[in-house]
DNA sequence: CAACACTTAATTGTCGACAATTTAACCTAG
DNA sequence: CTAGGTTAAATTGTCGACAATTAAGTGTTG
């Protein structure tokens, strides 16, 4: 789906890094130790600096100069400022979507979910996750807009997954999910800009609060 | 007004070389040599390529593995894409703004925009120029949305300057653009989270388009 | 016992050298 | 003369060591 291939031994040691944060390896707040990494990972601390540089683009560790790197730490306002950012970025791509998407391209975002929610019907687990994902990444590479690619693909995505896994959140909103997206795509295919962003911003909107709830348990 | 100090050689480093391509010292495209920026700012190559990785993040600089970095290069397109991308982050923290400023930050903002109108009536320059960005980014702080700061504030608004720098806008607008700002304010003072984001996007999309017909010169 | 200063250990920042890869220049073959 | 391949130069990637800074520990003094 997305090809993110690692040349150089920093890109390995960056997609693995990354990985084992978002996923919880590395926990939340904890000092990234260039040293102890460096034995870790059987590589000189000149790649372990690079790799957490990337990861600070990302916004998914933080830096002090002379102090060293942190792993961010998870709180409730940071996940509601980082629903909003979301909700602003992805109802901008909604809007080019349905300004820039081709004809085929929206065919196979309608196939998309039909066949998600089809096989949802059986293990429900499968939509939410891969699913969900699928179709943003689609909704944002079809606004065609490298930049707003970028944020979202290289920057938000991975602290908001970050979020959902390490907060474990697996839980149900599917179907009503799939009525959502199948109303944005409608209104991509109809070429309205305007309810196209509306309805991509309630979505997201919708997902934070249901997430918001869970956090307060 | 924004206190950026730099501690380690490779900050200050990073702020010189972000200066100057984002005045054009460092053209537009060209390719950056880590030998050649080493010897010319008397660093080693370690704190060039920290430097480079910084810029990287601010999509000022544009890496391939193997190859190199190169400076952005300017485009209509990439101009396009810069100011959707504003235009929806800073509708946003208008929107935050009306909810999260203070009475008294208000206030300030009020002051700013008279002040900033009379010392304007005599060189309308300077409105343009700092007036500009001080208002803007005091919505954006106003927001109170540590990662919306920081996706403007540390990113596209240096990319924004570089177009205007490069492309040469100091253009008229003020007077009509000092209208918008005081109709944003009154939306924000009156709480309205509404049309304050409707109000600063439209703001943008103007600042838009008048930058877009320079460019076609 | 608390607070401050000093010393020491650990960590990050910076450097120069070597290895790996890319780019170019050149030469050869068709 | 062009196309392809080979070698040489230049550039980036990686490494280990040293310098600078911070944090921890210790002792001293009020």
């Amino acid at each position: 789906m997305l090809v993110e291939q690692a040349i150089t031994s920093a890109d390995k040691l960056f997609l693995q890094l990354r990985n084992d944060i978002v996923e919880g390896v590395i926990p939340a707040g904890q000092k990234l130790s260039e040293n102890e990494l460096s034995t870790t990972y059987q590589v000189s601390r000149a790649v372990i600096r690079e790799g957490i540089n990337r990861l600070e683009s990302c916004h998914l560790v933080e830096r002090r100069a002379n102090v060293g790197a942190r792993v961010v730490a998870l709180s409730a306002t940071g996940l509601v400022e980082l629903y909003d950012v979301r909700e602003s970025l992805e109802g901008m791509a909604a809007r080019l979507a349905a300004r820039h998407m081709s004809d085929d391209e929206i065919d196979e975002l309608f196939a998309l979910l039909t066949e998600h929610h089809s096989t949802a019907k059986d293990g429900e687990t499968y939509y939410q996750e891969a699913g969900d994902v699928d179709f943003h990444y689609r909704i944002v590479l079809g606004s065609k807009n490298q930049q707003l690619i970028q944020f979202l693909v290289n920057g938000i995505y991975h602290l908001v997954r970050m979020y959902r896994v390490q907060l474990g959140m697996a839980g149900p909103r599917v179907s009503t999910a799939y009525d959502e997206h199948l109303q944005i795509v409608k209104a991509i295919s109809n070429r309205d800009e305007e309810l196209a962003e509306m309805l991509m911003r309630r979505h997201i909107l919708y997902s934070r609060n249901n997430i918001q709830t869970k956090l307060s348990d």
